[in-house]
DNA sequence: GCAAAAGTGTTGTCCTTACACCCATGC
DNA sequence: GCATGGGTGTAAGGACAACACTTTTGC
């Protein structure tokens, strides 16, 4: 707020890393995961009920302190683990949320994290608190400020998903173009045409035909397709243009 | 690492959140803030000489600890202020950075914020510790992980600059397109065809002619326009589309 | 009159959108 | 044979890239 006396007081001199390290105020700092997970063609979001008094009956997503050791990526991946069992997923950093009463335990500074899991394929590995999958679109009563993190992360996934190959995340190795489509207008919340749909995945051209068909459905079964991670690689533009 | 143990003590029972909070490892929380700055046809990025024994010859980014009271955007625009005297200036969190040794002095975490300022329009309040502007392609000494910082808010800039309308903070309130142009090749490292520019920007349709041109221009002068953030609002689209 | 940048249009290409019909399978 | 989704093509419109000449001003 006043400049002059800080600005002073901080760079009069140099000063000994750790004195100065010592120095700063020290905050709890955790990680938030918001774990998107598909099935039966709807979006949701694994949530536990708060273990803390009072909170009890809100929903909280899961989270964790850092550690000393640890950084916010490695936390991130740690709860992930513990909760799903999964490691190989992609878990990416959105925003960090810092108000200073956003705990109702005291100064809690904590940084949100986003992944998408394929639901079907794994099982939890634990469900105390009553965790579970909840659709995207419930009404939930959230708890503390998980409801702001949630959106936040939700809009970052929206926009994520459109310049990234994410998707194939959700689906079994090998998919058919509609469970694809449906992981699309699931996530953006939205139909999209079947016909423009196909087109721009085979003009992208990273998606490989097996040759193997989808067996079992009550309709003519579609071509399964793998997901060419090289071909993504190789084929990516870095230079996107101007478009407010 | 070990996930049971970690999940059968959280996770037992119900928890006093202070308790609960009072028992989480306490962590220094800076903010570190990359500044752009655009003058002469060059971007440029403020830095001073860090304050620290043995790296007084490093250059480090601005940055301060977050007190309990407030959020780490509030720190950025305290520090943006301090140091800059600026307030009404765009200023987005980008990253938090944690590697546990990435600070000689301790563990500290960081949130890195982005910001971009007219250079000719505003005196720096204070420059010690040799604060100043250093064109971003010069090869630059840096202090701890600022190197990475930097090149991170680089990226988020470049790729931010052509999705929001941030170019017209760089500029006084009435300006050329040949102004406008000049801060978009800046800032994307790149020549742009002058027509197709000026197409764009002309579609886009949010700039305003004053009726005003160039003064004192060693060429033919140009008519000046405003940004009209208004026209940028109601003109917005939300669906972007499918685009790896 | 020369240097420097302003201002302006067209064309070809590509991408996007909207839209309709027949086909293969399970039941 | 009916329901369900698979698979396909085209035409119109819009965006983008490439490209050259005339105009206005300061010096």
């Amino acid at each position: 707020m006043n400049a002059e006396p800080l600005s002073k007081q901080l760079f009069s001199d140099t000063k000994n890393a750790s004195q100065l390290v010592r120095s700063y105020q020290k905050i709890a700092v955790t990680i938030d995961c918001v774990i998107f997970g598909y099935q039966d063609g709807q979006l949701k979001v694994l949530l536990i009920k708060s273990d803390l008094e009072n909170y009890t009956e809100q929903w909280s997503l899961l989270g964790n302190e850092i550690t000393h050791t640890e950084t916010t990526d490695e936390a991130a991946y740690r709860v992930l683990k513990q909760r799903t069992g999964l490691s190989d997923v992609f878990l990416d950093q959105v925003k960090c949320f810092s108000t200073p009463d956003r705990h109702p335990g005291g100064r809690v500074v904590t940084v949100a994290y986003c992944s998408l899991i394929n639901i079907a394929h794994h099982q939890l590995t634990c469900t105390d608190n009553d965790l579970h999958w909840h659709p995207v679109q419930d009404e939930i009563d959230w708890a503390f400020d998980h409801k702001e993190i949630f959106e936040t992360c939700y809009g970052w996934l929206q926009k994520r998903i459109q310049e990234h190959p994410l998707g194939f995340s959700l689906l079994p190795e090998k998919f058919s173009l509609r469970e694809l489509q449906g992981v699309y207008e699931a996530i953006l919340g939205m139909k999209l045409d079947r016909r423009n749909f196909r087109k721009k995945f085979f003009t992208m051209d990273f998606l490989e035909d097996t040759g193997e068909m989808e067996l079992n459905v009550a309709h003519r079964p579609g071509k399964l397709y793998t997901f060419n991670y090289k071909k993504y690689e190789s084929g990516k533009k870095d230079w996107v243009g101007i478009d407010f």
